[in-house]
DNA sequence: AATGAATGAGTATTCATTCAT
DNA sequence: CATGAATGAATACTCATTCAT
């Protein structure tokens, strides 16, 4: 009789719900999310939920790792993709992947990483360990290998990693605060990253 | 001894409470922070605050307000402070209000405007008028001295005085997820400003 | 210096207060209206207020006493008003009287009375005991009287004073609820009268 | 043997739960009943009324229904019950129905409708719509057949209806504040029915 | 006497989580 | 496996009453 509508295997469930909850967790925080809410988009029952879920809390470091780990592997990924000197990757693949960063995933988990961070330590703590301390080593490691093959002097501006990172973590908190107020995001990058090479080709402190 | 539990000061408690809320919304954002736990902190009965602040709601707006309203003035107050030219005005009284930011109470503003600006939108809208807006302009007319003054040569530096308080926002931002993993904020805010100096002076791009 | 405005002497203070406790209760009945509004409304503090009522239902006690003493007062002198025949009483000063009711704050009592009676037993046995009792009363002495001077036959009708009262009953409870629809309670209460006297001249049960 | 606290019985909870609020109202009013009472009389968590009814207003409007709305079914019913004369329509079928409301239900639904009806039009509307409005309409249509056919003449009394109810309301009222001051209400009813036939059959105003 | 700031018990409502079906 | 009815702890807000001034 009634065929069954296209039968949903369990194993994409915890991925549909994990999608659902960030978008849920992206409108409303974490505290404005309702957990019926979540199930509802997801097309699932709450009791459902809480078989691949144990708790809400769960739910959202998990959504927040599903979303997170990707995109580490993408740089991961580029980085590979050598050949390159250090300055014409940094104007070329790590500017056009910065420049996507604004728009993405990745700015709903910043906020909810502020939001929320102080309550979940752990997701910190990932959040660190995945995200923000490779990234900084990865621009490091780039860096350094910009020193040892001449183009660039060692001086203050080598220690800091952080310099190149900046105006994407600075678009994206400024894009999510103030939607409506426009910020050309892309030229804000291009700059930083002239101004950053030039400072380490030449350092210039007489 | 026993002090009386019952004590007259209409004109302090609006002050104390909402400097009680402050603490409470810094450590468990808006949703988190139960209006009991704020009147307990500001040693006041529940009631009491209701006096004053007619809803949660109202009492976080005040509370915004009150630590932001000060910030400002501050820095117009240093802008006045003249005589210099851009450069040292930008490497002296700025630099050091910059490097006083990331440690003060309006860190924890930029997080609850992260945090609860979608739910509040006047309140982003009054932070952009006040401080973001203001801020920005201040940087505006500070390049624009300097370029009048023949220090800085107009290019697309010029544009961008998002790039001075960049550094701000990010330690601002980094300190407040990552307190424990230590950055040198005010090294930073230097090098940055020192960068665009240079910039400024020579735009150097042939 | 500044001259004191007219200053109200302290024995006016209780029916002033009772007054403006009165048009409280009346558009928000006894749970809807609040003790801090009827100070407002009387010009007074909320603490001299308790130093009159010791409680809310005091007060709200107090109220109704107040209105329905000289209602009944107004009645009572109306009966000596004799001379008249018992139709001739019933016909003019009573329907009158009765036609008066409606609009009046008489009105308001009764809601009152309906809606908070059951939590204040003694309210309602004083108003029985004061006004409808003695109404009661009041009509089966004028009806003794029309059989005693011949107007009137004794019959089943003779038992129940309180098909005189219901039309004004009715007619107050109708435009309590009802506001806007209209009708005519002059004309009920006339009618009504008509009626009765017909049956109390005329028992005409075969 | 001892019972499950948790059984899913969806079909009878919103009965049941509409129940239990109709005795809590009536006992205490509106605002004088707690959701939390409701609950516990209706044997059920306060979070599954919540489930059934959004508001407590919402309940309350619901009760009100409940109760009405058999009851109109009722007269509507009897009204066709004809073959018999309006006099005989008029002493017997309606006389019992009339008779049988004091002691109902209904009775606590006029006093909720006095005491709330004022912040509640939409409550009162409807019950002007599906209770006076169409028993006075019945009424009449009563009287105009009982023209028709010749047995009553048309008179002053032809055009108030609400002669007939106001014994039934008054009734009501009565017992409804003076539950111990015995009134014999059938006994009024009757009375007042006949003064009535005997008026509409003879107007007597020579 | 007079004020109104201060109190705190009381109440409607929400929502994560459980569990009978 | 799946469901969603059922639970109850948690929380913003109100208001009669008190009492320092």
């Amino acid at each position: 009789m009634a065929q069954p509508r296209y039968q949903r295997r369990k194993e994409d469930r915890p991925d549909e719900i994990a999608a659902a909850a960030m978008e849920a967790f992206a409108e409303h925080g974490y505290a404005g999310t309702k957990v019926a809410d979540v199930a509802k988009r997801a097309g699932v029952s709450k009791g459902l939920m809480y078989l691949y879920f144990k708790t809400k809390e769960e739910l959202f470091k998990a959504v927040i790792r599903s979303v997170v780990i990707p995109r580490v592997a993408a740089l991961e990924a580029l980085m590979e993709s050598s050949g390159l000197s250090s300055e014409a990757w940094l104007c070329g693949p790590f500017t056009e992947f910065a420049k996507s960063l604004p728009g993405s995933h990745i700015a709903v988990i910043v906020r909810l990483m502020i939001a929320e961070g102080p309550k979940h330590p752990d997701l910190v703590a990932f959040y660190w360990d995945n995200v923000v301390s490779r990234g900084l080593r990865a621009m490091s490691n780039l860096i350094e290998r910009g020193i040892e093959s001449g183009e660039f002097q060692r001086s203050r501006l080598t220690e800091q990693p952080h310099l190149i990172i900046m105006p994407v973590v600075f678009s994206v908190i400024f894009r999510l605060i103030f939607a409506d107020k426009s910020l050309d995001t892309d030229q804000l990058i291009d700059t930083q990253t002239d101004l950053l090479i030039r400072g380490l080709k030449d350092p210039a402190d007489a």
